[in-house]
DNA sequence: AAGTAAATTTTTTTT
DNA sequence: AAATTTACTT
């Protein structure tokens, strides 16, 4: 049997144990891949079980592009009637609510719009201006962050309703903005990411006879990366497993690093508990890496309190030391790497090199220091090719022909190209579709259609504006369906969007660099269609489908010569050379996580997970100043550093670094950065704060920030004649001060106001009898009011 | 209504 | 520093 031939007994185990659910715990580097691989090709090829019975779950797309790679080169040769699914949790879903969701019965057709967080984000602006919220207040991204939170953990939005107790009114607008975001995401036939998952659950949980439809379909599952499910995930595979328990689940707690997208680490600690007759596989024995490495990722992972004990080895040799660089700042950073790359690429042409970093904004020093090398490089993540603007408009010309109720969809192409369908025009439209409940599509068609056009706030041009833009959105909705009723290549239709808009008219115009390289991008476009009518025509409506489930991350070149992403696409991946940059307090760890234990811990997996990544050589950079939006910070080594087993680390720094302090035992690496931020400070004069990692700018820590400098700050002395300075200083340092006398109503007190109820005060103008107040009431929205007549009293 | 200048904010990590 | 949002002009 060859296709056992390349496994060593655990794995062969895990392969041959095809009945029943299985669990596979493996470490970084132990084949867990091919062991899927294999497992799924041993299924069909020995099992003789038919590949359309077979579905393997991953999360991101470049994880089930290469898994399915991998098993067509194990089944070469082997005439299929059918292939195997492999697909992300998120495609998979979209595949069956494709088919089944008008079962659901709650008003969803088939031809519903997926919302990525851009458009989520213009609802939650356009609902938080509706209840009278100030966004400043209330970050848009904040709302959309719990909202996906709650739907995450499995909860509808009553659980998230009545967890809300009624003094907090941050969380009751939270709470209000998501029943109108709800609302209409419904109205709009339009689902989230995070609803394509509770859609899919819902519908399996309430329709017996789909639930076994699916089971009869998926006999054999499989499901990569366990530890990093989510409670809603973790439903979805017990509906889908409960006939057959075929399930086969791989993972490592030690690799779970998205926590922050509610990943319940319990789910694979527990699997025995929720299978009982699971059969159990260690994969302990690494393939990857040398032995250093091993030790260096195991030092650091050995701080977490929440650990399975386990440790990985190795029959690879020991290796090379870790190499370790101290930068002066983030140039000299990335001048480093890049000249490291360079001299690396001199030896040995076609060794893979990664750059890792914690965060996306780290990517440019490294991206222009490369480029002064003249080495070419791969970028994976940040800017998607589908988060482009004109490629967005022109999809949302695609989806509003699919479905006009798609009001996001339709506000972003009414007036691009400009069609004189200004603000005035659309928030005319947009008060009236409110008021009657309708999509702003129907309320277009209701203006446009009425004889006669009293009571319509409009002017006849902006009418006649509104009737060609319905009518170029039909004839492409309907040149769709022509397209559709007769196999026509959905590239016609991508070109019909392009053109018949008026589009590329309009940046042909324009006649500039950006408008010929926007055009560039939509030709980019169509060949992206041409191809997909190549492999699958699907239709239009999928080809959509995956632009909006498409990230970047998943163009990763498994040939690039150096390649720069975030640790979490590197996961999954192998590279002989990793750089792992950027090693300051702040960063990695980021200074979100420091203070909350479970997410330090998650941040150190995270660093587990980067050093894995490495087959030969690791290097570990950082630097001693890091500018952070725009300013120029001090930046101290990284605790992970401290954590590494110093001796395996040697220093590639000119002169004195954190590293020779450490090592020599004088002193502790905060002592370090002291003095050696004194010797800085003689070349460049710029004071240099301290970059503790805490940051205020969510409300919470702006009060807390109040706090603290109330206490820090002793009452005033007697009250002197102020001045001209002092005086500004006075007004500019009126923050909530719970002694003071409670006539003042400052922003963020909360008032009662005789007509309109509780509110809360955001924004204070003027002096004396003139002071304007700014006030959100809920219910009411925001009210400007002069404090001496409106009779406000302190809630 | 549209374009430009000024002010403000932004950075976790991803489907 | 860069990108986005808002304010202001024509």
């Amino acid at each position: 049997m060859e296709l056992l031939s390349t496994l060593n007994p655990q794995q062969r185990d895990a392969v041959l144990t095809t009945e029943g659910p299985v669990l596979i715990l493996a470490g970084a580097g132990s084949g867990k891949t091919r062991v899927i691989t294999v497992r799924i090709a041993y299924l069909i090829a020995e099992k003789d079980v038919a590949p359309h019975n077979i579905l393997a779950v991953t999360f991101t797309n470049k994880a089930a592009g290469e898994m399915r790679e991998r098993v067509e080169q194990l089944l070469a040769g082997q005439k299929l009637q059918s292939a195997p699914l492999v697909t992300t949790f998120h495609s998979f879903c979209v595949r069956v609510l494709r088919r089944d969701i008008e079962a659901l019965d709650e008003g969803y057709k088939k031809s519903f719009t997926i919302y990525d967080t851009d458009d989520s984000i213009k609802v939650i602006k356009a609902a938080l201006k509706d209840i009278g919220f100030d966004e400043k207040q209330l970050a848009p991204r904040t709302i959309l962050s719990a909202i996906s939170n709650a739907k995450n953990r499995g909860e509808n939005f009553d659980d998230f309703a009545s967890k809300i107790e009624f003094t907090d009114e941050r969380r009751q607008a939270i709470s209000r903005v998501y029943k109108i975001y709800e609302e209409r995401l419904r109205n709009a036939n339009a689902l989230d990411f995070d609803d394509l998952l509770i859609m899919t659950v819902r519908l399996l949980r309430n329709n017996p006879e789909i639930r076994d439809k699916y089971n009869d379909r998926f006999k054999y599952i499989l499901v990569d990366e366990y530890q990093d499910t989510n409670p809603l995930q973790f439903s979805l595979i017990g509906y889908l497993t409960e006939k057959q328990q075929n399930i086969c689940v791989v993972g490592d707690d030690a690799q779970s690093i998205y926590r922050f997208r509610q990943a319940d680490i319990r789910n694979i600690l527990d699997f025995e508990q929720h299978y009982p007759k699971a059969k159990v596989v260690l994969l302990e024995q690494n393939y990857r890496s040398t032995q250093t490495i091993l030790d260096v990722a195991h030092a650091i992972i050995e701080n977490n309190v929440e650990q399975k004990k386990k440790k990985l080895w190795t029959s690879n040799p020991g290796g090379e030391k870790i190499l370790y660089f101290q930068a002066l700042d983030g140039d000299g950073e990335a001048r480093f790497v890049a000249s490291q790359v360079d001299e690396l690429r001199r030896r040995d042409p076609r060794k893979r090199i990664a750059i890792l970093y914690r965060t996306n904004a780290q990517s440019r020093l490294f991206e222009e220091a490369l480029r002064r090398y003249r080495i070419e490089y791969n970028i994976v993540g940040g800017f998607s090719f589908y988060e482009r603007a004109e490629i967005k408009d022109v999809i949302s010309y695609l989806k509003v022909a699919l479905n006009p109720f798609d009001d996001i969809a339709l506000l972003r192409v009414v007036n691009t190209p400009p069609r004189g369908i200004g603000k005035t025009t659309l928030d005319e439209v947009s008060r009236r579709a409110r008021s009657s409940g309708a999509s702003l599509w129907e309320t277009t068609a209701v203006i446009t259609d009425l004889e006669h056009k009293e009571g319509i706030n409009l002017t006849p041009r902006a009418i006649e504006a509104l009737r060609r833009f319905k009518s170029t959105i039909e004839s492409l909705a309907q040149k769709i369906a022509d397209a559709g009723q007769s196999d026509r290549p959905v590239s016609e239709s991508v070109v019909a969007a392009i053109e018949d808009s008026g589009y590329a008219a309009m940046l042909r115009a324009e006649n500039s660099d950006e408008s010929a390289a926007r055009l560039e991008n939509l030709e980019e476009l169509v060949n992206a269609a041409v191809d997909y009518d190549k492999q699958e025509a699907d239709g239009l409506r999928d080809f959509i489908d995956h632009a909006a489930l498409t990230s970047d991350t998943d163009k990763y070149d498994r040939n690039a010569a150096v390649t720069m992403m975030t640790v979490h696409s590197a996961k999954g991946l192998e590279f002989p050379v990793v750089f792992l940059v950027g090693l300051e307090d702040g960063i990695f760890p980021h200074s979100r996580s420091i203070n909350d234990p479970k997410e330090l811990e998650e941040e150190r997996r995270l660093a587990y997970v980067a050093i894995t990544r490495a087959e030969t050589l690791l290097y570990v950079t950082h630097s001693m100043r890091r500018r952070v939006y725009g300013e120029e910070m001090a930046a101290e080594p990284s605790q992970f550093l401290n954590e590494m087993p110093l001796d395996m680390i040697r220093d590639l720094s000119r002169g004195q670094s954190w590293l020779s302090f450490a090592k020599g035992g004088k002193a502790r690496s905060s002592q370090y950065a002291v003095s050696a931020l004194r010797g800085e400070n003689r070349e460049s004069s710029k004071p240099k704060n301290l970059y503790t990692g805490k940051t205020y700018n969510s409300s919470e820590a702006i009060a807390e920030f109040f706090k603290k400098k109330s206490i820090e700050q002793p009452k005033p002395s007697e009250p002197k004649a102020l001045t001209g300075f002092d005086k500004l200083r006075a007004q500019a340092s009126q923050g909530p001060n719970p002694t003071a006398s409670n006539k003042a109503f400052v922003p963020g007190a909360h008032v009662r106001h005789p007509k309109y109820g509780k509110g809360l005060v955001l924004r204070r103008e003027g002096s004396g009898d003139n002071v304007k107040l700014t006030v959100s009431f809920p219910g009411f929205g925001q009210k400007k009011l002069i404090e001496k007549y409106a009779n406000l009293e302190p809630a």
